[in-house]
DNA sequence: CAGAGACTCGAGGAG
DNA sequence: CGAGTCTCTG
C-alpha cells in the first residue's frame, strides 16, 4: 500500500517528516486522523521502526481503539505492540509496574469524582472548617489545578504562606493526599502527577521509557495541561521525536486545566520544530465552513488561519426560533421524522448537540413520543450509578484492602446493622493497633469493647476472604456473582418492589454482561485490569454506530466526530454561551464558548440547524433568554429562517404529553444483557397466616406475626430468630413453610 | 440503627 | 424540579 497516495501536499509532508519535533496545526475536518494513522504506518512499514517504540496518545479510548484498528489494517498484527492510549491509561500502565517505588502498592485503586468528593468532605469536616466557606467543589477544583500544574501540597503550602484561606486549602490538599496514599489510591490527576514524579525521581525508569519511545505522537494537543506537557517532555527527552497535532480553535477544556499555550508556544519550547498546517477541509460544505470561520473570527485572542474547502456550496444554515424548549424539541423531532420518511436520510445521519446535559431531557421526551430511536451519551454515566459503584467497591476492596473508602461504602450495603458508632469504634481500634480497617476486622474478636458488633464485622470480612480465596483463577463474572450472592446484594434489591430497584437490577445484569464480555475477550484479564478499564472509560468511548439511531450528546462529547446533519439546540445567551461566562472578567471564558460553538458547527457535513427558544425551563422555573450572540455573528446570507413556516404548521398542535415513559431510562449505550437471572425471581404468592413458621434464604427461621393486604400482594410481619422483626412482601420474600 | 419526611441547594463541560 | 443531606422518631 502506498501510504502517501491520495494525500495532499501538506498531509504528505506531515506523514514524511518523521524526525524531530513536528507541530501539525490541523483544522477541523482536514484529515488529521488519516495523517496520524498513515504516519504511524509509515514509521513501521517504511522506516522499519519497531512498533513497540511508538507511543500515540489520544484524547479518548475510543479514538485510541479506532486509530489502532486503522493502523492494524495497514501494517497488520505488528500494530498490537504500538502503544495507542489516552494519557490516563498510559500512566496507569506505567504505574502498575513502578509505583511501588513511591510507597504505594501496584494494586492501587483509582478514585473518581464522587470518591474525591467524599474524601474532601470528610477532611473539611475533620478540620472543623465550614463547608460554606470551603465548598468541596471549589476545594477539588483547586487541588486539581495544582496537580495539573505539577504543584505538590508542600509547594502549594509555601505559595499560600500568609494567606489564611489559601493555607486552609493547602492543608486540605495535604491531608487529602495523605489519605489517598493511606488508602493506596490515586485520583485521575494523580495518574499523571505520579508518573511525572517517578520519571523525575527514578532515573532508571526515565531511562527505560525515554529509550523505548523513539517516536511520540500526541493528538488533540490543544487540550493538554501543564502536567501532560511535562510528561511528554520527559518521555521525549531522549529522542526528541515528538509530533503533536491540534487546533487552537478547538481548545475547549481550559476549565480542566488545558493550557492553550502548550500548542501556541510549541515552537518556543522545541526550537527545531517543524510546523505543518493542514488547512483544506474535506468534511463540510462551503457554507458551513464559512459560517464556522465567521463565528470564530470574533475571538480576539487567536491566531488567524485560513481553512478552506473544495466542497460544494451547500445549503444555508437553518435557524429555528422556538416558543420554548418543548417546541424546540418538537421542531427537531419532526424535522428528523420528515427527512427519514422522505427517504433522504436515516436516523444515523443526525446528531443533536447541546451545551449542557440537562437539555437532553426534553429532547428525549419528544423523541420517545415520536418513536425516534436515539442514543444518549453523557448524563449519569453507567459506571457512576450507585449500584454499579457498590459492586465496584466490593471488587476494589478485594484487590486493595487498604482502600478504606470502598470499605466504608459497602460495609453496610446491604444493611448489616453496622452504623456510624460501630464504624467509629472500629476506626479507633484500627488506629490504635496501627492497622488498616480491613486488617482490624480480621482480628476483631479479640476486642472486648467491640464484642456486641464484632460478629457483624467478622461475618463481613469472612465473606470477603472467602470470595478472595483463589481469586487469581476466578473469572470476573464468577467473582461478581459471588459478591452479589454472598452479600445478598441482589436479593435485597429484589425484595424492593420499586421501579427504581428494578432498574438497578437491570443495570447490574448489564454490568455482569460487561464482565462476561471481558472474560471472553481478554483471556489473561485480571481483576485489576478490569477495574482499570472500567475506571478509565469515558462515556463517549461506548459510542458505537448502533443500528440507525439519532445521537444526542454535549458539544464537548462531539469533539472529533462528524455527522451529515447536525442540530445545535439551545443557542441562547445564558445557555450557550453559558451564564457562568456572561459576567466573567475573564474574556477567554467567553472565547472558549465560541470555540465550543466552532467545534459544533464543524461537526456538520451537509446541513446544520441552529435552534433557540424564547422561554425555557431551568431549575424548575421558566427563564427567558435572548438569542445567542453566535447566531448574530453568522452573516445573513448564510442563514435561512424556518421559524414562520413552522409556527403556522404547528400552532394547532402544541400540546405534548409530559409524562416521561420508561423508555427514557433505556438510553444506556450497552446492549441488553442476555444473562440469565442470578437469583430466581419469587414464584407464587402463597397465602400465609399469623403463627406460620417459615424460613427465609437470608434471614433464616421466623414466625409470622401479621398479614396485611398491600395492593395485589400481602405484607408479612415476620419475627426472625436472628435478625428480629421484618416486614416483607409475600410475593418477593421467597418464603418456605417449615 | 433504620426509615421517613423535611429541607436545602444546585446543573458547565470530563478522563 | 430533583437529588442528596439532615433530623427526627420508632
Amino acid at each position: 500500500m502506498n501510504l502517501i497516495e491520495g494525500l495532499n501536499d501538506k498531509q504528505k509532508e506531515a506523514v514524511l517528516t518523521t524526525e524531530g519535533a513536528v507541530l501539525i496545526l490541523a483544522g477541523a475536518g482536514s484529515g488529521k486522523t488519516k495523517v496520524l494513522t498513515h504516519r504511524i504506518a509509515y514509521l513501521v512499514h517504511e522506516m522499519k521502526v519497531a512498533p513497540y517504540s511508538i507511543l500515540a496518545i489520544t484524547f479518548t479510548n475510543k479514538a485510541a481503539s479506532e486509530m489502532k484498528e486503522r493502523v492494524e489494517k495497514i501494517v497488520g498484527s505488528g500494530a498490537k505492540d504500538i502503544w495507542v492510549s489516552t494519557f490516563h491509561s498510559m500512566c496507569v500502565r506505567i504505574l502498575r509496574k513502578t509505583i511501588h517505588r513511591m510507597g504505594y502498592s501496584n494494586q492501587f485503586s483509582i478514585y473518581d469524582a464522587e470518591d474525591q468528593k467524599k474524601l474532601v468532605g470528610q477532611i473539611t469536616k475533620d478540620l472543623g472548617l465550614d463547608e460554606k466557606f470551603y465548598p468541596t467543589k471549589k476545594t477539588l477544583s483547586i487541588i486539581s489545578s495544582q496537580k495539573n500544574d505539577f504543584i505538590s501540597p508542600a509547594q502549594y503550602e509555601a505559595q499560600m504562606l500568609g494567606d489564611f484561606t489559601g493555607t486552609n486549602y493547602s492543608t486540605i490538599y495535604k491531608m487529602y493526599q495523605e489519605k489517598l496514599e493511606k488508602n493506596n489510591s490515586l485520583d485521575f490527576d494523580d495518574l499523571i502527577f505520579k508518573t511525572i514524579q517517578i520519571l523525575k525521581e527514578c532515573s532508571d525508569v526515565r531511562e527505560y521509557y525515554g529509550e523505548r519511545f523513539k517516536y511520540i505522537l500526541v493528538d488533540e494537543y490543544q487540550d493538554t495541561n501543564n502536567s501532560q506537557f511535562m510528561l511528554v517532555e520527559l518521555l521525549a527527552s531522549k529522542h526528541r521525536n515528538v509530533c503533536v497535532v491540534g487546533d487552537p480553535d478547538q481548545s475547549i477544556y481550559k476549565w480542566r486545566g488545558a493550557n492553550i499555550r502548550n500548542i501556541l508556544d510549541f515552537e518556543k519550547k522545541y526550537k527545531e520544530a517543524k510546523i505543518i498546517k493542514l488547512e483544506e477541509n474535506y468534511r463540510c460544505t462551503k457554507t458551513i465552513l464559512e459560517t464556522a470561520n465567521e463565528v470564530i473570527k470574533n475571538n480576539i485572542n487567536r491566531k488567524e488561519k485560513n481553512l478552506w474547502t473544495q466542497n460544494e456550496e451547500g445549503e444555508q444554515i437553518c435557524i429555528y426560533n422556538a416558543y420554548d424548549d418543548r417546541d424546540e424539541s418538537m421542531f427537531i423531532a419532526s424535522t428528523i421524522v420528515k427527512e427519514v420518511e422522505s427517504g433522504n436520510e436515516d436516523y444515523n445521519s443526525f446528531a443533536v448537540l447541546y451545551r449542557t446535559n440537562a437539555q437532553s431531557r426534553v429532547i428525549e421526551e419528544l423523541f420517545i413520543n415520536k418513536n425516534i430511536p436515539y442514543q444518549l451519551y453523557g448524563g449519569v454515566k453507567f459506571y457512576a450509578r450507585k449500584e454499579i459503584k457498590d459492586i465496584l467497591a466490593y471488587l476494589k476492596l478485594l484487590v486493595n484492602t487498604r482502600d478504606t473508602l470502598s470499605l466504608e461504602r459497602i460495609i453496610n450495603v446491604p444493611r448489616r446493622g453496622i452504623g456510624e458508632t460501630s464504624m467509629d469504634r472500629l476506626a479507633a481500634y484500627a488506629a490504635q493497633e496501627n492497622k488498616t480497617m480491613y486488617e482490624a476486622m480480621l482480628t476483631i474478636n479479640e476486642v472486648y469493647e467491640l464484642k456486641s458488633v464484632a460478629f457483624k464485622f467478622q461475618a463481613f470480612v469472612d465473606m470477603l476472604e472467602e470470595i478472595k480465596s483463589d481469586l487469581r483463577n476466578k473469572k470476573i463474572t464468577e467473582i461478581v456473582e459471588q459478591i452479589l450472592e454472598k452479600s445478598t446484594y441482589m436479593q435485597t434489591l429484589k425484595l424492593e418492589t420499586t421501579e427504581e430497584a428494578r432498574d438497578r437490577v437491570e443495570n447490574i445484569y448489564q454490568f455482569i454482561a460487561k464482565a462476561q464480555e471481558y472474560d471472553e475477550t481478554r483471556e489473561d484479564g485480571t481483576l485489576e485490569n478490569f477495574l482499570e478499564e472500567v475506571s478509565l472509560v469515558a462515556d463517549i468511548d461506548n459510542y458505537e454506530e448502533q443500528n440507525n439511531t439519532v445521537k444526542l450528546m454535549t458539544l464537548h462529547s462531539a469533539k472529533g466526530l462528524e455527522f451529515p446533519q447536525v442540530f445545535i439546540a439551545g443557542v441562547e445567551e445564558g445557555v450557550f454561551p453559558s451564564y457562568m461566562t456572561l459576567n466573567s472578567v475573564d474574556e477567554d471564558e467567553r472565547e472558549e464558548e465560541r470555540r465550543i460553538c466552532y467545534v459544533g458547527i464543524t461537526r456538520a457535513r451537509k446541513r446544520l440547524y441552529i435552534t433557540y427558544a424564547n422561554a425555557r425551563k431551568q431549575f424548575g422555573r421558566i427563564v427567558y433568554n435572548a438569542p445567542s450572540r453566535f447566531i448574530e455573528e453568522i452573516p445573513e446570507k448564510y442563514k435561512k429562517d424556518l421559524t414562520i413556516k413552522r409556527k403556522a404548521e404547528n400552532s394547532a398542535k402544541i400540546k405534548v404529553i409530559s409524562k416521561l415513559s420508561d423508555g427514557l431510562k433505556k438510553h444506556t449505550t450497552f446492549s441488553v444483557s442476555n444473562y440469565n437471572n442470578l437469583v430466581t425471581p419469587s414464584k407464587v404468592a402463597m397465602s400465609f397466616e399469623s403463627g406460620d413458621k417459615v424460613s427465609h434464604v437470608k434471614f433464616g427461621f421466623g414466625i409470622i406475626e401479621g398479614v396485611r393486604p398491600a395492593g395485589a400482594d400481602y405484607e408479612l410481619t415476620i419475627n426472625f430468630e436472628t435478625v428480629g422483626t421484618k416486614k416483607l412482601m409475600s410475593k418477593f420474600a421467597n418464603l418456605e413453610r417449615v
